[in-house]
DNA sequence: TACGTTTTCGAAAACGTTTGCGATAGATGA
DNA sequence: TCATCTATCGCAAACGTTTTCGAAAACGTA
């Protein structure tokens, strides 16, 4: 029978209960309450990452030691710390992160949102925010919105429960609603924006010279001989494509040529759309002699179609784009371009989200602008000597 | 005067050293030490993210049944619930992911380190890395070793001190010593290759085709009437550049072709060399009549600098290249690859991770190959019908 | 009514660090 | 010789969870 593991009596015991898998007991007497123990749960220790409990106990001294001789602290003696550095690399400690973290209250690490990181432009902003990150000690955490405003939701969240201690976003093309930001700037993280930029937030923000490039490359077009010049636009919530779209405008206007909506698409920067708009401008009447992409992928499209249809580029119709790639210089007819620098974004930003990090109670958002710069290329050179 | 904290005499007070900036006192009735406070050291409360126990205390219950409450524990009252979850939702109550997996021991989340991550194989197995990742519920860190064995290292460093559940890596070109790595190996955390690989290491591993495509490019280069094909190979301890490079030997042989070193040359994946490269083969007496290049990239510097030489492809010399990618298609002449599907690489080497993670007693490792896919472009097709 | 059962909850330990403060021994000074 | 100082170290709390265990109350059932 079971005996009271107090007292040893068996008489004042009776069952009360049988609760997660075990029969509860009641010793009467000693009014105890308690369970029998399984016989032996034959735990195996775990491979163990060495801690710091680990380098105290073969020491014979406190965790407290450990951690003072480890972190450069004065108060310790020399002989005591070369002993524990001696041992923390004989049983190879490293220091556990999470630990730290969770006691520090911060993480040294800072969250990415992108679209879609197989994009050179955003793989390059993630390159230079990886190099300034790095040597400032802070790891990335990267998260693809794949243009879903939904996962991009999502992802921040994700972020924010790992207690990043600072977010690095480009928004969804879909995302015009910003709740899931404003959330999480109430609560003072460190936000700043690049590239797809949203206004209505009090961030620092990285951008590029999104109307001035746009200006530039349909100057450009104009000067070599261009009148009707059709614009391929992006969706018309994303504001960096409303901005692009206004230096087009502003250039056409500059020169005194019209504004002529047929000659303006809005797409989602999918392949089709681009196709579908190319081909409405061939079957116009009077076809455009010049197209202005937002986009430089759309452009690269489009040429390889008209190539196909053997339309003469740039004499019957010139490209230029936003935004620069190695395919641009490539194909051919290689594509004029706007370049964005974008490694140049990515460290501006992590630079900038850094510092925010470090002075959170002094620091005062505002706007970095990235110069770019007009490349020109073959698909708008139309008065080549050679 | 100060007076005793415990027995409030003044008579009995001696001044018992200076520490830490403040003085330190001691009752010698009470045999007490004790230090005199500073007045107000003035804290002011920073913005705090909700935690369990504020929620505990805002219903007066204790954090325990909070956190039953909302793990869907079946010990715990429908009603109260439904009240912690409600007042968890008004003060916008988010688990701190760093707490949990300190308690219990695993992060959720994988490291992978690359070596640069603005190349479009690596873009793509980072993208299908993630999109596995993220639908089994685990976060992603990423690493660039910058084709550096020290980064790599530090990389790997940081990666098991943010004690990530699992590690996925393609090493650096460089690399031909692994104890970083076999380090980790033994403390038994999971660890996958992929691409670039390791034999020496008991990991499981994703490779692609590197012989068979090799083989496969080099034998369609000799049924184009190829006689005398040149490689260009990377790195000659890089293990994926043997294997590729047995591949076209392979293919030469099968055909009774001879092996010429001259014609083999191991680059650097640098623009210089392979243009180094090509300069030697244009200037040999007799020319080779074909390319076989281990990585794409080295392909199209080549193509561009064939064009400016007024060397025609493919019929004075055609190339076929390792590795797929958007500028190989869009090329002139385009250029014939063996296309790696780096999204399917990607999505498979987390798909076994993750298995390793989840089964670690059980797992054994093994080998995955990736099946490519060859894909004849006009760099090589030298009989055209039109 | 009395006893066993079930449900529900709280206390406390644990994860691995860091750090404020107390405590000691030895050194210093008068 | 005594008061004081300095150097060094340990204890314990804290970070935010989860989980084990125990306990009380509510609930049956005979």
């Amino acid at each position: 029978m079971i005996a009271c593991t107090k007292c040893g009596k068996v008489e004042t015991i009776v069952k009360s209960g049988f609760v997660r898998g075990k029969q509860r007991l009641y010793c009467k007497e000693c009014e105890l309450y308690f369970s029998v123990v399984p016989p032996n749960p034959n735990v195996s220790k775990k491979p163990h990452q060495t801690t710091i409990v680990d380098i105290a106990k073969a020491l014979g001294i406190s965790p407290s030691t450990v951690s003072r001789a480890l972190n450069n602290s004065q108060e310790i003696n020399e002989n005591t710390r070369n002993e524990v550095i001696r041992v923390a690399n004989e049983l190879d400690y490293r220091p556990n992160l999470l630990a730290q973290s969770l006691h520090r209250g911060e993480t040294h690490t800072i969250g990415v949102v992108i679209p879609d990181i197989q994009r050179p432009f955003f793989a390059g902003v993630v390159a230079g925010i990886q190099k300034v990150a790095s040597e400032a000690g802070y790891r990335v955490m990267i998260c693809q919105s794949n243009e879903s405003h939904n996962t991009e939701t999502l992802n921040v969240q994700a972020l924010m429960a790992s207690r990043v201690d600072g977010l690095l976003i480009s928004h969804t093309k879909e995302t015009n609603s910003f709740e899931h930001i404003k959330l999480h700037l109430r609560k003072g993280i460190p936000i700043v924006h690049f590239d797809r930029v949203c206004d209505e937030l009090e961030t620092a923000k990285v951008i590029q010279e999104d109307f001035e490039g746009s200006f530039a490359l349909v100057e450009h077009l104009i000067k070599q001989g261009c009148r009707r010049i059709a614009a391929c636009a992006g969706p018309e919530d994303l504001l960096i494509s409303q901005k692009r779209l206004n230096g087009y405008k502003a250039a056409l206007q500059k020169y005194g040529l019209p504004i002529e909506t047929d000659l303006i698409f809005h797409s989602s920067f999918k392949e089709e759309d681009s196709l579908n708009a190319l081909n409405n401008w061939l079957d116009m009447s009077q076809r455009p002699d010049g197209i202005f992409t937002v986009h430089y992928a759309n452009a690269i499209e489009m040429i390889m179609s008209l190539k196909q249809k053997r339309v003469k580029i740039p004499d019957e119709i010139a490209l230029a784009a936003f935004g620069d790639d190695l395919l641009a210089s490539m194909i051919e007819p290689s594509l004029t371009v706007y370049n964005q620098f974008p490694f140049t974004v990515g460290q501006e930003a992590a630079t900038i989200l850094i510092d925010n990090i470090i002075n959170k109670e002094t620091f005062v958002p505002f706007t970095k602008v990235i110069k770019g710069e007009l490349i020109v290329r073959q698909s708008s050179q139309k008065n080549l000597i050679n």
